[in-house]
RNA sequence: GGAGAGGUGGCUGAGUGGUCGAAAGCGGCUUCCUGCUAAGAAGUUGAACCUGCUUUAAACGGGUUCCGAGGGUUCGAAUCCCUCCCUCUCCGCCA
């Protein structure tokens, strides 16, 4: 959310850097229904005035009494006009703030101008791509390798659900223990939220009201299944005023996500990249408006090593405007290598909020030297989508007889095993590798 | 799910119709004293929004709202009434 005093009085500046996402958004109503509240808010506070001011005069006992039955009447006559007012009131503050809601955050002027993904700056890019003549696609070899059973996902649930069976279930297990324990190693908080939570939440996040079909509901109680960790972890602090000294406050958490993919039919329909239910590792930040550009070149930093831990060759882009998320003023994507689509493909997203979200979710940290508290920036992104992480490392490493190589970091996350091959059932395997 | 208790400022907690934006304590801040490492004294200290002054901001002045949320009674509600939400205790059920 913006903040309304600061669209008041930079009107033009907001409007042009809003312009800059291409998707039609404008205060220009706002600024008009904002006006409206306003005047309608202070000729309703002036009767409340005049009310208080009668009342006072009850307490003090100065009335005689032919007044009193005349400053009832008055008073009764202010509550006609009075509850007409408030109930225009309530109707435009109601709007106002269903308006601002609405509007997404300005860019950062060190975004690029741009339409789509086309227009995304690269950064760098690292690793180096693997020469593998004719690559497999990871749910080819995935369904060789016992990592993957499609149809049975689609069985038991709908399509876009897979089960991960056997080295697929150990697998991911393994990827999400690795990022967790590197995260934890820079200092991050390792948390383990609810992955249900209330409407509130995904309005602080900004997730809501804008997005309402993309989100799973539960339909009895007012509850949503996240659709990133996101959401819980940056409203763990909600309505809480923080202290300074606490800052950053850096948290790690894996959580299942959930998203209905409205509108994304025949996207990536084939595989594990486009899942209703997905795994991944999420870096939350809190942080002063101060240190936040740093903190988010840090937390992009920690996420690409997590890559590059994996040996998996990525690069970095910079979202253009066009492209960037409802409430990011930045954003990094890390995007992996896939051999079999020959591109690199997102796996994570780093994203500045500044106080967006913060204004929201209404979470601001109390300064060292005393003062007024401030909102805080929030930060986060994928520290990675440990699902994608898996499907490339089946592409990357696969080996000319099916086989694929686990990479050095996640060998002892899965008890020595170093090579998936097709021919082990895993029960043989299990025991062998277990056995002590 | 059943029964009971309760939701007040950063925290603890008093407050059953006006003297309450709210006692007291803790914490925070400022000053002073002492001087030896931790205490003492005095003062000060809720939030949001609108508005005036000011070049802007801060500070300051004026105003409105806020004692879980929403509604009602009343000239006037933290206080009375209704609805909802949440927390705690006991019982039931249960990984």
């Amino acid at each position: 959310m913006l903040d309304i005093r600061h669209i008041r009085e930079n009107t033009d500046q907001v409007e042009a850097a809003l312009q800059r996402r291409n998707a039609g958004f404008s205060v220009k109503e706002l600024i008009v229904v904002d006006e409206q509240y306003r005047t309608v808010n202070s000729q309703w506070e002036s009767l409340n005035r005049r009310r208080n001011e009668i009342s006072e005069m009850f307490k003090t006992g100065k009335v005689a009494a032919e007044q009193k039955a005349e400053l009832q009447a008055e008073t009764k006559k202010i509550k006609e006009s009075y509850e007409t007012l408030g109930k225009e009131k309530d109707e435009l503050e109601k709007k106002v703030s269903e308006m601002l809601l609405a509007i997404p955050n300005v860019p950062e002027s060190s975004v690029p101008d741009g339409v789509d993904e086309n227009d995304n700056a690269e950064q760098h890019r690292w690793g180096e791509i693997p020469k593998i003549a004719d690559p497999k696609p990871h749910y080819e070899l995935g369904v060789e390798l016992n990592v993957f059973d499609f149809e049975r996902g689609v069985k038991i649930s709908e399509s876009r659900f897979t089960v991960l069976m056997a080295n697929g279930a150990r697998l991911e297990r393994a990827i999400m223990n690795y990022m967790l324990d590197s995260h934890a190693k820079r200092g991050y908080l390792e948390v383990f939220p609810p992955v249900m939570v209330n409407r509130d939440c995904m309005i602080g996040t900004g997730q809501l009201p804008k997005f309402e079909g993309d989100f799973y509901k539960c339909a009895d109680d007012e509850l949503y299944l996240i659709p990133t960790a996101e959401v819980p972890v940056t409203n763990l602090y909600r309505e809480e005023v923080l202290d300074e000294e606490q800052l950053p406050i850096m948290h790690c958490a894996y959580t299942p996500n959930f998203r209905r993919e409205a509108g994304s039919a025949g996207k990536d329909t084939r595989g594990y990249i486009r899942q209703h239910q997905f795994n991944k590792v999420e870096l939350v930040k809190f942080c002063t408006p101060e240190n936040s550009a740093q903190e988010h070149e840090k937390l992009t930093r920690d996420a690409e090593l997590i890559l590059e831990g994996l040996n998996l060759p990525y690069r970095r882009v910079l979202l253009c405007a066009g492209d960037l998320g409802f409430c990011a003023r930045k954003c990094y994507d890390l995007e992996v290598w896939f051999p079999s689509q020959n591109k690199y493909r997102e796996i994570s997203s780093c994203s500045n909020f500044g106080d967006f979200q913060a204004r929201r979710a209404n979470i601001k940290y109390k300064g060292k030297d005393g003062g007024k508290s401030r909102f805080i920036h929030t930060i986060n992104g994928s520290g990675l989508a440990i699902g994608r992480t898996l499907a490339a490392i089946l592409e990357n490493f696969q080996q000319p007889d099916g086989s694929v190589k686990i990479p050095q970091v996640l060998v002892p996350y899965l008890g020595g095993q170093e090579v998936l091959e097709p021919k082990h059932t895993l029960g043989k395997l299990d025991a062998r590798v277990f056995a002590e």
